[in-house]
DNA sequence: AAAAGTTACGCAAACGTTTTCGTGTTTATA
DNA sequence: TATAAACACGAAAACGTTTGCGTAACTTTT
């Protein structure tokens, strides 16, 4: 590569000192005309342009927010990422991706990494395995430090910051709901491990609507899926069994299709033998046959309220308590629950 | 944020030099044990981590590389990202994340913004706006000024520069002759504008195996979809029609998702009918009813080559002249083509 | 006891900016 | 013709590091 053009380099060619430089750049009225026209035409030329880890060093400012999530191949993740950098750039700001893998290590690591100076603040969602083992002091140590840092998604609820997060709860509960008003009766709940905030939030929704409706609940309807086995397999014990449930409530996308394939491979027909509902952000639930009913997420919108708590953090425009957001969802309704 | 400890600060505390800190922390023999050990502590406790912009400036390297794409919320191109990431991370490299959200002006900003110093080299996927305007001259500056750069999947044949590119044209090939084997005769082709290099080389793949197999080739079987209007209607155009094509190739997962779905509300029978095979790189194709025999892209593999190319690049230990990666695909057969 | 060597530290430059505060020269005012 | 502005520029500090070199003070050698 070659070397880039500094205001030493022009000053030096000019025979004048770099503030002269720096000043005439800026087209302050302390340099003559003559000299500051010729100085820029110079600089022009050679397609100057400042150094800017020389001014984030200078402004102890980088004008960069750094995102830490659990993985990007991931609809859900890339659209609230697309949303993000949608409001930092608006307002100046560029993104720095990093993936924790969903591993503690890689998370500590990415964050000790992009805190060395690098980044104004950080927007992240917990890995699968820190929000298993709870050791959250990465997370806190930061807290302590006052740098500014929105959780979203996968949320710690008693650590002081902004949150934005899914009504996973409200989504759950109209989900349901709306299988109780197709009148099924045996609603299944396809959901994560406990450990996943969300997955035990969505849990909260199903069971309060059925509460809500006067049914019992039933938890051998509810299963917890392990993400670290053949999912197929593990939805066949649910569905491809002498009674199985009229209706599911699944809570991701993947689930959701992969409930409905076995469904069908079975023969079942839907939604008369079983409805199906899953959470989505992404285009599965679109092109399946028929195509599902979903509890749309708005990443999008996700994205860019964690932007805009975190800048207004950064640059002391926020309010002294820390604020947390709740994304609504919405229920479309498609023909894995309503046909025609 | 309270502000971060520094050597300065260290050295205040302990009335030494700037430099017997820094030497200190670096375990020289220079400095007494005593001395040593206590500044160690100290920084310990205080969990002094160096500022990375200072360091970045002194060393003229940023260990960062910057990824350009055209959007985020795809697939394919967040699998190129993990595997940037991934190699990137084994080499010491962070990654910064810009989208040019297929926009020319946003792509030359982009460009701008990360060439000021802050990432060491480029990884870019050409935006639709700048293959069809055809204006290179962002791109060729950086060239010029042998700032590394690494161009993928979207490039530009005549700029001199590291390349990985999916072999579009095998895989077109190797699709087209499946269809032919099956028996197919009117293949018809839904592909992109003619400015997407992907979109020309996939169509060159498919004309080849026609006239691999003394086809010849029917223009009117060449469809060109506009992504800015609606597929779905565009796509009815090609299948809803008095004698559809026996079969369908299409350059992308949605294209195919939806011929699929236009094909299956006509009542045609898949693959009897009508046989379809798509590019793909998501999970959809797996999900539809028929599932979709598709090209599989390996997203994964393309962005591990090109962070490698990149930063062999950088670091200098690549060779002078400029490599061409192509990353082969490979048809992965499903229902949609053969029953059974 | 003088010369040489070792130890333990400080100085200062360098990376590339911006900006405050001089200061010498020219021009305008009284 | 002194005096005050106005003009045009430079020096230096600051951001936080690293590192080659200089140098006192002490220790060893002869």
């Amino acid at each position: 590569m070659k070397p880039r053009i500094t205001l030493k380099k022009i000053a030096k060619e000019f025979g004048v000192s770099i503030s002269t430089v720096s000043k005439a750049l800026k087209d302050s009225h302390e340099i003559s005309e003559d000299v500051r026209g010729r100085i820029k035409a110079f600089a022009d030329f050679y397609n100057y342009k400042p150094n800017s880890l020389a001014l984030q060093l200078r402004n102890q400012k980088t004008s960069v927010i750094g995102v830490i999530i659990p993985e990007i191949v991931h609809h859900f993740f890339s659209t609230v990422i697309d949303g993000i950098e949608k409001y930092a750039n608006e307002k100046g700001y560029t993104v720095m991706v990093c993936m924790s893998n969903e591993a503690y290590q890689k998370e500590v690591s990415n964050i000790s990494v992009l805190t060395n100076g690098s980044v104004d603040g950080l927007i992240i969602s917990i890995a699968r395995e820190t929000q298993e083992t709870q050791d959250f002091g990465h997370i806190k140590g930061l807290i302590k430090d006052e740098f500014p840092v929105v959780l979203f998604d996968r949320i710690i609820e008693d650590i002081q910051c902004d949150k934005v997060i899914i009504d996973d709860v409200g989504g759950a509960f109209k989900a349901t709901e709306h299988l109780i008003e197709i009148g099924k009766k045996r609603i299944a709940l396809l959901t994560t491990q406990d450990y996943i905030s969300v997955g035990a939030l969505r849990k909260e929704g199903y069971k309060k609507a059925l509460l809500n409706n006067n049914f019992e609940i039933d938890e051998t309807l509810i299963f917890k899926l392990d993400d670290n086995s053949n999912l197929y397999e593990q939805i066949e014990k649910v569905i491809n069994v002498p009674s199985p449930p009229d209706a599911i409530l699944a809570v991701n996308e993947i689930y959701a299709a992969n409930a409905l394939k076995v469904a069908k491979e079975r023969g079942l027909e839907i939604p008369e033998d079983i409805a199906i509902i899953g959470f989505t952000s992404g285009l599965i639930s679109e092109f399946t046959s028929p195509p599902l009913t979903s509890v749309v997420q708005h990443g999008f919108l996700m994205g860019q309220q964690a932007a805009e708590l975190l800048i207004s953090r950064i640059e002391h425009t926020a309010p002294e308590e820390f604020q947390k957001e709740v994304i609504s969802t919405y229920l479309k309704v498609r023909k894995s629950t309503i046909r025609n």
